[in-house]
DNA sequence: TTGCTCCTCACGTCACGTGAGGTGGC
DNA sequence: TTGCTCCTCACGTCACGTGAGGTGGC
């Protein structure tokens, strides 16, 4: 191979060694580059000539060629400095750029959707798009939804309670979103960050007809509960109607107001529930339904729960029916 | 909204407009970035106050928000610039940036599919692996295949026939390959950069039986007939056999020597074919299938339909069947 | 007076590329 | 001698961030 040995031939003064230009147009680089690595000390040159000028032996050749491997697959210089010499710096390099990739590809997929969203809109649309992409940011995270959450619930809910919650209300941030997904998140994003909304949503949750000084534990406790034993009559699409369901929803905020359950406080609950209604959250759990992965409507919400709960109480109240 | 207008508060002193870190703050950005956007222009001052500080009003919030959302785009401020005053060069910075997404998008998928063929290999195949991806570069492009051929095809050749040469013999760049496919294009690589490979390929193709001074348009006219008549034959998975398409095959070579179709010159070529055999081009077209995005086999290459005419005049040479 | 904000340079980031101005070797 | 390669600074890229050293306004 007239390519692992350096002979005659140009820039080769047959001593075993190659010139600048001659290692760089090997392995196809500049010059500059070899020069760059060189003194960053990733390529050591195998002496000077009495001119001063570089001279390089075959297996720096080799070398150069590794560094560039490593450079396409994007390794800053000097973790390809460590990789060159160490087999576990190399492991921990692709494992390191693997992750970052990930989170890459992310970004440069929510800001094609984006600009997909943007490009196919009109000049009215695309100002209004602009704004709620520009506040969400590509990629977006959930935090802004974690937080308000976390800032409507009570303080001191344990974990096992917020958890869940948490998990059942915040949504999936899409890995590959389309356009309309961009779009829908992004409004979900503006819900979440308006203050006022934000206001109206603690208020509606932390101080609902639990009153204060209650501890607020049994009353999410039992809210769960309820949720998940409506579920079913939802999945079904039947109409609100009393039951189990009612009956656990409706004893969650008797015993946190330490009460019972009786047709009167029904009543007054019922009342109660109306007040709490906060128009902005429809809007919420309909977004959040539209970025479900699957059909949409499938996967019932808290949301909807709530008021398939509420329907229900109404429903009782006005026939009368005590449970 | 305290929002839309500066009245009292931090940093406004009731003259309407507010200060660097008040506008900074409302904005979600550092004091620094809004410098930076007046000091380039994007961002006019409504003035400045006695002591030099900058004033910002209203419109230049509404401004900032614009700037910041295209920047979540990832637009150069450059363009920002213009996009911020004119539509059209929004609708270009759109247009622009989605183009080069869809290279980015490219590049990191190759990248991630890399890194993965990388970390599932022994130490061994590792360095074999970084050095092909290395010599073919993430993306690569097909043009090292599109070159080879292009050498090896005679040079007067007009495009009405090299274009159908190329498309078929040169592979599709898979978009989103896996690992399995990164390693098969970089082999390809590797085979078509081989200087050896392409020297004797170029001899088999273009100095073939056809000899030299001929004209080489009807050879190639010829043999793409003939490949054509075959793909029935190779779809169908059957044995090569005298027919149409060996007779076209022939055909080809004899018009471009300037003879006739006789047993004499069947057996001739034939000698003549098997010494043109390139070992290389088995793996070439072997590799080839394997990129194809199908099953693999469905799709008769070149490669296959070259062999199975061969074949087709060795067994028809064998019988002393001349057609 | 203390603390906070604001000002203007000027330099760093990352992996080289691009000159400038000069020299070595055929 | 010409033409090519090589040398060493030094600066540019991109969108800011980070000090340094100093000042304005409550």
């Amino acid at each position: 191979m007239c390519e692992a040995t350096p002979a005659a031939g140009p820039g080769a003064p047959d001593d075993g060694t190659w010139s600048i230009g001659e290692v760089a147009r090997r392995a196809g680089v500049t010059v500059k580059t070899v020069r760059f690595y060189s003194d960053r000390g990733l390529l050591p040159e195998a002496g000077r000539s009495t001119g001063g000028h570089r001279r390089y032996g075959p297996e720096a050749l080799e070398r150069l060629r590794r560094i560039r491997s490593l450079r396409t697959l994007d390794l800053p210089v000097p973790q390809v400095a460590r990789a060159l010499d160490e087999e576990a710096a190399l492991d921990e390099a692709i494992e390191g750029r693997l992750r970052e990739l990930n989170g890459q590809l992310a970004a440069l997929r929510w800001r094609e959707a984006a600009l997909h969203l943007l490009r196919d809109g009109t000049v009215e649309e695309r100002a209004e798009r602009l704004a709620l992409i520009g506040a969400m940011g590509t990629p977006p995270t959930t935090d802004a939804m974690a937080y308000f959450w976390r800032c409507a619930l009570p303080v001191r809910l344990p974990r096992r309670i917020v958890t869940p919650i948490l998990e059942a209300a915040v949504p999936q941030l899409p890995a590959d979103p389309g356009p309309e997904q961009v779009l829908t998140f992004a409004r979900l994003h503006a819900v979440v960050t308006d203050r006022a909304v934000c206001t109206e949503h603690t208020r509606s949750v932390s101080r609902q007809p639990a009153g204060t000084g209650t501890r607020p534990e049994p009353l999410f406790e039992g809210l769960l509960q309820a949720y998940a034993l409506a579920e079913p009559d939802l999945r079904a699409g039947r109409a609100p109607r009393a039951g189990e369901a009612l009956d656990c929803f409706v004893a969650a905020y008797a015993r946190a107001r330490g009460t019972q359950d009786t047709p009167e406080f029904r009543h007054r609950l019922g009342e109660l529930l109306r007040w709490a209604t906060v128009p902005a959250m429809e809007r919420y759990w309909e977004l959040f339904g539209e970025l479900a992965p699957g059909s949409g409507e499938l996967e019932p919400t808290y949301g909807a729960a709530q008021e398939w709960l509420r329907g229900a109480l109404d429903a009782a109240c006005a026939d009368g029916v005590t449970g």
